[in-house]
DNA sequence: CTATATGCAAATAGTTTGCCTGTTA
DNA sequence: TAACAGGCAAACTATTTGCATATAG
């Protein structure tokens, strides 16, 4: 296929990062950015072939991985099960309801790059992956909003 | 197979917790109580074959589960990749060194059932797994000690 | 004696790889 | 036009399941 319409920010973006511009790459970082419910590859699979009917699981993965590895995205994991996928690289951590699914992005308090925990001497982090599980606001409150699942 | 001996202190744990004691059950804890290394499903498998040759993978698992399911083990989930098994039940988090291997458990400040994150409002929190990548003490000091890998 | 656990093998989910073709820069 | 990306199918890793037999309580 060659390439149709570019999203010149998108391309720009990718280039900036190093990245060839392929139409599967922007249409993948496109549905990141479209819905940001951390989607599973295998989601971000079916709504990229809305665009992109030819589009292969391979595809995704590689992409979803380009765009990892130069730091557009952030890979999450919650449980065991598939790899999410979430564009908001400000530091923050994931809410995981227990009921809904849902995935909630929330921000650290304090000064961003400012260690969310503190580590005995001698250990140097590098990056925090912080998850926590329970209930969301809507499923908690099951007068007000009754929980769907 | 019938049960040959079987150690009481494991096996009382195991009952107050309403597991069924058999000496499976009870290998795969012991094996998790004597080396804290975080060994992943396959690591428990074989240093369980040591003392039970004809355990199986499937068995291994459905231990790791009723242990986790009663409160006994966590699992933990660094990066994608096998899950680990930690016997440890206090509150704490992980540290992975990126060049080593090793998983450290880290306790968590304040006081135990704190929850070490405020969250916004409306949040019930249940669970929160917490992991750090970076270098341990011994890695990220060449010169005292050479990392292997 | 009965509900539950084990062991085996086959099935599944998620992801990765090899290889050839197509496209970007 | 050379280096890199895409598509397809096969491979692989981690885990789960179905079912017949064995065992704990």
């Amino acid at each position: 296929m060659k390439k149709i319409v570019q999203d010149p920010d998108l391309s720009e973006r990718l280039a900036a990062r190093g990245l060839r511009a392929t139409n599967q790459r922007e249409q993948v970082y496109r549905v990141l950015l479209q819905e940001r419910d951390h989607p599973t590859a295998e989601q971000v699979f079916m709504r990229s072939k809305q665009a992109i009917p030819e589009i292969s699981m391979a595809t995704v993965y590689n992409c979803l991985d380009a765009l990892v590895k130069c730091r557009l995205v952030k890979e999450v994991h919650l449980d065991r099960g598939a790899s999410r996928y979430c564009p908001n690289m400000r530091e923050h951590y994931h809410f995981h309801c227990a009921q809904c699914g849902g995935v909630f992005d929330i921000d650290l308090p304090g000064s961003p790059s400012d260690p969310p925990l503190s580590l005995p001497r001698g250990f140097q982090p590098t990056e925090f992956e912080i998850s926590v599980r329970g209930l969301c606001p809507a499923c908690s409150n099951p007068r007000k909003r009754p929980a769907r699942n």
